[in-house]
RNA sequence: CGGGGUGUAGCGCAGCCUGGUAGCGCAACUGCUUUGGGAGCAGUGGGUCGGGGGUUCGAAUCCCUCCACCCCGACCA
């Protein structure tokens, strides 16, 4: 490709709604236009890199026998009726209508439509295990879409879905699939991990969330310092300290503390450690408990798992905490002087507040807390729970190293869903005993345009983008100096370039009939993993200037047999 | 959805308070010079000032309204 024939429109400025950085670097490259909020056009220049990565995922997916199709984009309402999940999915789902008034959804997700080509096409236990895949653009009405193609809207997915005679078949090509999906994103040339992940409201017994490792991840994970142990911390458990609380040691004390709305004012104030302190979130409760709110209490220095409060019997779905009214009327004391002591409602307590003693909480009378509060004595005991986020340092739950924290990108999520979809759409075959059997699925997505978002989070510097090779939308750029001027400089340019070429490398010539520094600057913002430059300087010694993109330095190529030397710099 | 903010040339912004010919930088186009890290000079094109309504002799500017986009949204107990 010359790039007096490839459309390349590069800022030097910064969009000024641009968050991140592979945002930032996406538009100033030029690989993504907006169209409108979480809605992207590709350039050709975007496309080539989202090209790459739809190749290696669709290789591996077939290397491992799986079978790609395409399913439609639009989906009738009734299938998702059927499931349930026209109400479920909520505002998500992007729901249309055609002339007729019927209603349709613009998919987010599959399931349906191949649990209903699965009940309707397969027939016998011979015909499994089958998977098929698809990579296909999906469409979320995220309540807020950002970061670019990071959190789109409308974005690129492959989702892959598996049939099963029974749960250790699943379990099988669970297992296998976990294997391939390493095995893309190492291709790909990322730095990833594979983390337990919450299996939420569906229930299933596995499944795996794969992060690119990158600084500005929304998601945290945990993995332990001395095992293979790696859970999302939504999900990563909070060990249970064990043991007795200390005997007391102080008397219960209630102390006036006006200016302690915060653990950090108490601390600050009072000087008491903050792990000698108790925090008392109000979350709403469900109906059938009847209580109208529930209480969860933390140690001072940890925070409130969400994904665990909710698996709480009595915590309403989805968890919603009370507001300060709310707080009011029930405790009769604001938030900021709440405590367990003479609390009226139900009341769970994290697992690492009852080995506390002599601590510090807030006496729900307003400006006033308690000191010096001890178990049973001071007041009962409430049951126990994982409440909390792990945070680094905790010892590791399966009993090896101790907890570390990172940040990731979510980019693909296996799951083994079990009967969820093929028993409400009654999808089943006939085993071997002559029976109906229902089959249990997995379903599998990975984010492709996410990907390229994620890739730029985790190679980039000051300069721009560095490609990973895998990825990159051509691998050498040739920059020729002051060509216009220059036969021999032209004449080598145009060597290399179709050597290159002939080789069935991708490979860029800059063509146009620009200063030196910006070639250097476009191509770098581009971020060509190898760059050659050719002046008359180095022609004079017999050389071509080569670096890598990644490289501080300069090197060298000789003039002959550059392509051959350059071939092997490639990865 | 709740809270906050912004809409002026492709991009980044000024002008608005205090109404009176719509500006600057980058990008683009033409010409000349220049050519190893985002060149210089001269010239050119490009605007429903987000839409609608109102006030006024006169509205980018004041008022009303609608729309779009961006940011924040348990961590406070």
């Amino acid at each position: 490709m010359r790039t007096s024939n490839f459309h390349i429109i590069t800022t030097r400025e910064t969009p000024a709604d641009a968050e991140i950085v592979s945002h930032q670097l996406m538009l100033r490259s030029g690989m993504i236009r907006k169209l409108t909020a979480g809605i992207y056009s590709w350039s050709p220049l975007g496309w080539r890199v989202l090209k790459k990565v739809e190749r290696i995922v669709r290789e591996e997916m077939d290397r491992a026998g799986y079978l790609e199709m395409l399913m439609p984009a639009v989906q009738p309402a009734e299938l998702w009726k059927e499931t349930g999940r026209w109400e479920d999915f909520g505002d998500q789902l992007l729901k249309i209508h055609d002339r007729a008034g019927r209603d349709y959804v613009f998919g987010p997700t599959h399931e349906e439509v191949i649990t209903d080509l699965a009940r309707n096409e397969l027939r016998s236990y011979k015909q499994l295990p089958v998977t098929f895949y698809q990579i296909q653009t999906k469409f979320r009405d995220e309540i807020r879409p950002r970061f670019g193609v990071m959190r789109a809207r409308e974005f690129l997915m492959k989702d892959a879905y598996s049939f099963h005679i029974d749960e250790v078949s699943l379990d099988q090509t669970y297992w296998e699939m976990y294997d391939v999906y390493s095995r893309i994103f190492e291709r790909a040339g990322l730095r990833f991990r594979a983390v337990r992940a919450d299996s939420g409201a569906i229930g299933g017994s596995q499944s795996h969330e794969f992060h690119v490792l990158a600084e500005s991840g929304e998601d945290q994970i945990a993995f332990s310092s001395d095992s293979d142990f790696a859970a999302n911390v939504e999900l990563a458990e909070a060990v249970a300290p064990g043991g007795e609380p200390a005997a007391p040691t102080e008397d219960l004390r209630l102390v006036d503390t006006p200016d302690a709305q915060t653990i950090n004012e108490l601390v600050e104030q009072f000087g008491v450690p903050v792990e000698k302190t108790v925090k008392t979130l109000i979350v709403e409760a469900t109906e059938e408990s009847g209580a109208g709110f529930v209480a969860l209490l933390v140690r001072g220095d940890h925070s409130l798992n969400e994904f665990k409060a909710v698996k709480l019997p009595q915590v309403a779905v989805p968890l919603r905490f009370a507001t300060d009214e709310e707080i009011r009327s029930a405790v009769g004391a604001g938030p900021g002087s709440l405590g367990p002591v003479k609390l009226e409602m139900p009341c769970f307590i994290d697992r690492s507040v009852a080995v506390m003693s002599d601590f510090a909480a807030g006496a729900n009378q307003d400006g006033k807390h308690y000191f010096g509060i001890n178990w049973s004595r001071d007041v009962e005991m409430p049951p126990q729970a994982d409440l909390r986020n792990v945070i680094e340092g905790d010892p590791s739950p399966d009993g090896t190293g101790s907890i570390q924290l990172a940040r990731g990108i979510e980019v693909g999520h296996i799951f083994q869903l079990g009967t969820k979809y093929s028993e409400s759409m009654n999808a089943v075959v006939l085993g071997e005993d002559g029976k109906s059997h229902v089959m249990p699925m997995g379903c599998y997505g990975i984010g492709v345009s996410r990907i390229v978002a994620a890739a730029i989070e985790q190679n980039h510097d000051d300069n721009g983008i560095c490609w990973p090779e895998p990825i990159a939308p051509f691998q050498v750029a040739i920059l020729p100096m002051n060509a216009k001027k220059s036969h021999r400089v032209r004449e080598a340019a145009e060597q290399l370039y179709s050597e290159l070429q002939e080789a069935g490398v991708e490979v860029i010539l800059d063509d146009r009939n620009v200063r030196p520094g910006v070639m250097f600057n476009d191509m770098e913002l581009i971020g060509i993993p190898h760059r050659v430059v050719i002046g008359e300087r180095g022609l004079d010694q017999g050389v071509l200037e080569y670096r890598k993109r990644t490289d501080s330095e300069n090197g060298e190529v000789p003039l002959q047999g550059a392509a051959e030397a350059i071939l092997q710099r490639l990865a």
